[in-house]
DNA sequence: TGTACATCAGTGAACGCGCGTTCACTGATGTAC
DNA sequence: TGTACATCAGTGAACGCGCGTTCACTGATGTAC
């Protein structure tokens, strides 16, 4: 194969090549020449194409919060609306993306270093919890909860992002090696779902549990 | 003053000045030859007392996980025993530490690169979750609920964890500047905590609420 | 269809920087006799 | 109490390294006439 001197998709292959090390080496493990080197183009070709090194890691960002929305998205539809299996079929979802790409999902969600965030990426945020939202009220207005949607929402994510973060930190492996973190998970969303919930529904939602991870 | 050749507390110092500079800086923005500069010695005189960089930084972690245990025990015994208000207390605790220094917050949780972990960390670390263990025992025990201690620390834990990662991170802020982390906090918590209790206590744990941070 | 030329996406060499660590050294301390 | 000497905690200069970014450049593309 003949080498084109023009790459014609290298801001694209730059942006996955870069997402690529940052799974591999971490967030910190990554530089800009690292891409350029997968990229197989010199370390000054990537200033065509971006201003420095935050505006390609902002757009690795970006889309990670676009496929974290996706595999929600994903993992809700094929559970039952109004089931609380689909809330928490959302909250395994999360948790498979981070496990699959930790470096990126502490990105996500870690602190900026102190500049102020990319508008691109606060949108993309704001999508993702806005689905979180959506998908509680809908679960609030089926099983007849009194309630703020918005707080519910906050505290699963909450209490997912705490699972998920002290799992792929490894926190958990060193209190024990016996915790499991999908049994902390589904039983205290249950939990918390439950004690919002009136009388008669539990039943239907006590099944589907396990569906998801 | 005259400046003596032998530091005498240059250990304690190098600790001390490494805490300061990851709390000005960040754990990423830290390097040896700050903490020396800060300390006043050469590049060349942490290596006296110390292997490598890591192991500094170890002890600072180290320190971090004795103080956040010390915070917690502090805030759990000026509230009385068996009331989920003292559960609640060793919670605004936790997050009060890592707000106060929120980059060794992230050490302390954060996965570490790729080296395994220091010994006296993990015992550190072991200590400060045992704590809470105890507690949640002594809450059980005073409240007759049936269910395993361990379990309900885990569940609180990561709950906890999950509001002081997102406060610190600031990912609340960028979804609304609306949104108060004492209130998910507690509000999860008792409902984590009352779906669990038995009937008759429930007048006792509501009051006594809002009395930390 | 052919040619002149502006535009654009790359090259490759170089820069300045701060880092962690090593080296031979030197000044201070403390112990043996 | 005094002296010789081993030990220890510092110094300061130097190293090699990889980084992000800049520079003048060159090869390819595409458009005007």
């Amino acid at each position: 194969v003949k080498k084109p001197y023009h790459h014609g998709e290298l801001r694209q292959a730059l942006i996955d090549a870069a997402r690529a090390l940052v799974r591999e080496k971490g967030s910190d493990g990554f530089s800009l020449s690292d891409a350029c080197r997968k990229a197989g183009v010199s370390t000054a070709a990537p200033y065509r194409h971006f201003a420095d090194k935050h505006e390609i890691l902002d757009e690795v960002v970006a889309q990670g919060f676009a496929d974290l929305t996706l595999g929600m998205q994903a993992a809700a539809t094929v559970l039952p609306a109004g089931a609380s299996a689909r809330i928490l079929g959302m909250g395994h979802a999360y948790l498979s993306f981070a496990i699959a790409e930790p470096a990126l999902f502490r990105m996500m969600f870690g602190q900026k270093p102190d500049a102020e965030p990319d508008h691109l990426v606060v949108v993309r945020g704001k999508d993702c919890f806005g689905f979180v939202v959506q998908e509680v009220m809908s679960y609030c207005a089926a099983n007849h909860v009194e309630g703020d949607a918005m707080l519910i929402a906050l505290q699963l994510w909450t209490l997912v992002h705490g699972a998920t973060s002290l799992t792929i930190d490894g926190d958990y492996a060193k209190i024990s090696d016996q915790i499991e973190v999908g049994q902390i998970l589904s039983d205290a969303s249950d939990r918390l779902l439950f004690s919002l919930a009136r009388r008669g529904e539990q039943g239907d939602q006590a099944k589907g549990k396990d569906h998801v991870e």
